[in-house]
DNA sequence: TAATTCATGATAGGCTGATACCATAAAAGG
DNA sequence: CCTTTTATGGTATCAGCCTATCATGAATTA
C-alpha cells in the first residue's frame, strides 16, 4: 500500500539502509533484514539519498547535526516524544538514562528511557548512542534492531560513534 | 504492501470494479470509491479479468453460476462462513433473511443474516440480492458499499438482478 | 569491586466484558 | 394496509484491566 524508498551506504561498521516513505524517514538499519517487509523493488528518493549524504558527512567528522524529515509512521506517538527528547542531547555530550527520563518529565522513569532507546528506529540521526548507564557504561546498543542490544558488534558501533564525537577519531569511513 | 489488481466493466447500472490481490477476489464495487485505498497505479490480473468476463456473461443472461477464487482477506472468518451460506442459494430463487439464518444454524439470527448481507464485499458473485424480507420486500441493497443500503440506485440494481434471474429481462447489458 | 537483589515506570499486547449497530420479524394499534 | 413497538442474535469496536518486558538504578552482600 504505502510505497517505500531505500538508499544504502557501505561503512566499516556494516551496510546501512535508510528506509523512507513519501513523508520522511521510517528507519535506519545496519542489518539487511531491514528489507524484510519492504517492497523488494524499492528505489531511492530525495529523502533517502539526502539521509545517506548527511550520514556520510557525519561519519567523516564533517557534520555535527542532522536535518531530515521523519515520517510520523516511523513510531508510535509516545515513542516519537521520546525521540525528540533524545534528539535534544547535543553532539559530543552524553547523558544517563535517569537524566534523560528527567528531561522527559519523570526522573524515575529511567527504565522507560532505556525502553525508548531500544525501540528507536533511527539510530545516529536520533542519537541514542549518547545515552549511557549512570556510571558511564555503554554496554547496550541496538542500532535499529530491537532484538540485539547486547550484540558485541552493536556495542562496538556505539563505542565508535562516541569516539568520533569525542574527537578520538577523525573519521569512520 | 499487498499488491492490488483491478479491472472494470461499464454497465447501464453503473461502472463496476473488480478488485483482487494475488490470491483472489477482494471485492466488487459499483461506486468509484472502490479505488480509495487501492494503489492508483493498479493494473489488472488474471482473476480480475476473469471476473469481468464471467460478470459480462452473467449480465447477458448466458451464465448462471460463478467460479472464481476469493481471497481469504476479503472478509473476516465469520463473514466468510455467511458468504458461503449466501452462495448456496440457487440462481433464480429467493430466500428470506430468517430462512438464511436457519440454513446458517440459528433461525432466530435473521438480523445477523441481514448484517452479513450488508457487509458482503462481493455482490452478485455472492448473490445477496436473492435474500428478501419475510414478506418478499427487496427494499435494501448495498451492492458492495456498506453505507448505502437504502440508496434508490441500489434498490434498482437489486430489482434488475432479480428480474434478470426471473427471466423478465434477457440481458442487462 | 563485582554479583545479587529489589523497587520502579512506561509500553505494548492480550484478554474480557459492555455496547452500539443492523438489509429482521412479529405483534399491536390505528 | 400502515406505522410503531418490542424481542431478538451476531458482529465489531472499544475501554478497562492485567501482564511480560526492559539498553535502569540503588542498596545489599561477600
Amino acid at each position: 500500500m504505502t510505497e517505500i524508498f531505500i538508499s544504502h551506504l557501505q561503512t566499516p561498521l556494516g551496510l546501512m539502509s535508510a528506509i523512507c516513505d513519501k513523508s520522511g524517514l521510517l528507519r535506519l538499519d545496519w542489518s539487511q533484514e531491514a528489507l524484510d517487509d519492504a517492497d523488494l523493488s524499492a528505489s531511492s528518493n530525495d529523502v533517502s539519498r539526502e539521509t545517506i549524504s548527511q550520514l556520510t558527512a557525519y561519519l567523516s567528522g564533517k557534520l555535527r547535526g542532522f536535518s531530515l524529515p521523519i515520517s510520523d509512521k516511523a513510531a508510535s506517538a509516545s515513542l516519537l516524544t521520546w525521540m525528540n527528547v533524545i534528539a535534544s542531547v547535543p553532539y559530543g555530550q552524553t547523558v544517563s538514562y535517569k537524566a534523560l527520563a528527567g528531561i522527559w518529565g519523570n526522573e524515575k522513569a529511567s527504565r522507560a528511557a532505556g525502553n525508548a532507546c531500544q525501540r528507536n528506529p533511527i539510530p545516529i540521526i536520533i542519537p541514542c548512542h549518547r545515552i549511557l548507564g549512570s556510571s558511564g557504561q555503554f554496554d547496550r546498543y541496538s542500532g535499529g534492531d530491537r532484538s540485539t542490544p547486547t550484540d558485541p558488534a552493536n556495542i562496538a558501533r556505539k563505542k565508535a560513534l562516541l569516539d568520533l564525537e569525542a574527537g578520538l577519531k577523525s573519521s569512520l569511513l
